[in-house]
DNA sequence: GACTTTTACAGAACCGTTTCGACCAGCTTC
DNA sequence: GAAGCTGGTCGAAACGGTTCTGTAAAAGTC
């Protein structure tokens, strides 16, 4: 059987009777065409059944259409919602969205350059992970357009739409504090990012301001996993009772579920005997018990933002200002109470 | 400032002062090349840093290397997970995913059809949404390749992978009915979805095999979302105290999340005074309390095989078996107890 | 009515690859 | 020593579009 091929243009052409450039004129409405010529070709189009070919397309006006969004991992949803934001974002626009899930499929960040490079990526949105190396960023930068979200990289001016990590992180901090907490634990970010970097930098800043020195307030490092959550709760109160933190303050939601899981496997209560907070109020974080006080982050709208923002980047040739940083809302629940 | 053009293949072949033949041929290993020459080209590819343009590559070789991945909403984990056993799959093939959420999006099924033949989209591996017309997935498939995920079309011999949802949700059920339970309510699926058919089927086989009719348990549609959840569990518990369910069974772990909700806000003890369960066995659902019993779909495999399923209906011209339903597995946790 | 100007179209070049066919040298094979 | 391979190379024709250039007719000037 012969295999069908899909309708040309030449296709269109000949069963219009005009020339290619004249089909080329009605699909794209980039010339005059008169209206009778330009039904009959339109007729054509639909008898024929025939969509344009993308990627001679692509060829010709160098550009795919098409940006990539590398992040971590879907499973955490706050990504998944800035992934959503883009995707809006990028529909607007008519531009396509690639997966790229680096951690996953074991693929480097050499090799998204390479996809920017080869121009099937007209830029890449890049959600930090744990561990990015910036010379890995600093070689993407250099291939193509790339916008960053929640995440800066000092000294470099890589544009980039974040939130107000550290005022986030103040505030939710003041929360506690003011709830009556006087031994308080942190467990952080993975500690190259910025936004674990801003959000300790923010509850250093709450403590300090409440009278006690950061330096001396017990900190361990997480990497925003759940896993991390769990382990370093457990480090953090398995030591002699007098010095067990009443309140534990987690610099993200699925590391204060994984502290959440320890208390509830070791008996502890939350947050009668141990209050705890998040960072990012994912849609979980209310479904938990005790739902969980956090800080929103506004995924969504950080999705659509840096879209916008890499668009303007691929249109304009690199040159974009970036949007202020967004406001983020302490979500204040169950799970900060006083100490006894 | 001049525009810096990306090197071709034609300033690698005038580097290395061969012909453009030889430098496809070394770059695709495609042809017998000298040693010599080999690594001349080589040389100039890295010196002038190429990469080969990918839209000319797949405008040649009538295929984009790329599939698209059609889903309701990436905020259920289910679905990103689903998303990521196929970006697995997809990276080893070297094929790109892009990510398509026609409700956030607004766009209409026929324009992913468009997709498909316009090229730029190899194939797509479609999972199922509330109200999904079977007119659409059909229009889909008959503009390329397309792998249903856990849904199918009766009548249409679509390829798609499943797991087991019948047999999956008869365990659960007849757990349910093993704990004590007789009156139990259903809160099903969105009606047209072959996996809120299968569930149900799979429920009201326990309940006759345990002596109830199907047709006598009291049972409410809803559409997987937790919204649905809360709404429907209102419905099934304001009754006559008498006439009251001891045991919720919902089609899947958000509506279950729903039911818990509302169970929190109105007062009812799970699962003292009410059993719920659910089905998928996302990650959230062992951290909610009580820890929900559920079925574990393998949502990673699922996404991995349609994957696989899809590359093999692509490079095969429509050829491919589908493999067996997945096995699923009844994951007891907390949230079933004995009926008082 | 001779002149520019505009409008609608066709023709052809080009985008950056892949790949087929031609060619040639240097071998075997009878 | 003519015929047949085979490994290495190149030129040129696609692939399916976009867009620049040219041109004939229609329309607008005076």
């Amino acid at each position: 059987m012969a295999k069908k091929r899909r309708p040309t243009m030449k296709d269109v052409a000949a069963h219009a009777g005009v020339s290619l450039s004249t089909v080329s004129y009605v699909v794209n409405d980039s010339g005059p065409v008169a209206s009778d010529r330009r039904s009959r070709v339109l007729d054509a189009i639909r008898i024929l059944n025939y969509t344009p070919n993308e990627s001679a397309r692509s060829l010709k006006r160098r550009s795919a259409s098409t940006i990539g969004l590398i992040l971590p991992e879907l499973a955490n949803q706050y990504f998944a919602l800035v992934a959503e934001g883009i995707e809006r974002a990028a529909s607007d626009a008519d531009v396509l969205v690639v997966l790229c899930v680096p951690q996953a499929t074991g693929k480097s960040d050499d090799f998204y350059a390479q996809l920017l490079r080869s121009q099937r990526l007209d830029g890449v949105v890049y959600l930090s992970a744990t561990g990015t190396l910036p010379s890995l960023i600093l070689e993407l930068s250099r291939s193509g357009a790339v916008v960053l979200v929640d995440e800066q990289m000092p000294g470099f001016e890589l544009p980039a739409v974040v939130s107000d990590n550290r005022r986030g992180a103040r505030e939710i901090a003041q929360h506690v504090i003011e709830a009556g907490h006087r031994q308080i634990a942190l467990i952080g970010g993975p500690a190259p990012l910025w936004s674990a970097d801003q959000r300790l930098a923010g509850y250093r800043e709450a403590l300090a301001a409440a009278g006690q020195d950061p330096d001396e307030v017990p900190f361990f490092g997480g990497d925003y996993r759940q896993r991390a959550g769990y382990e370093q709760a457990a480090k953090a109160l398995e030591v002699a009772p007098a010095d067990r933190p009443t309140a534990l303050i987690c610099a993200n939601d699925l590391m204060a579920f994984g502290a959440l899981e320890y208390c509830r496997a070791s008996g502890i209560a939350v947050p009668s005997e141990l209050s705890i907070v998040g960072f990012d109020d994912i849609p979980t974080a209310s479904l938990v018990t005790p739902r969980l006080t956090t800080v929103r982050q506004p995924a969504h709208d950080l999705g659509f933002a840096a879209a916008r923002l890499l668009f303007s980047l691929i249109d304009d040739e690199g040159e974009a200002t970036p949007p202020m940083p967004f406001p983020t809302a302490l979500m204040v629940r169950d799970s900060v109470a006083p100490p006894r």
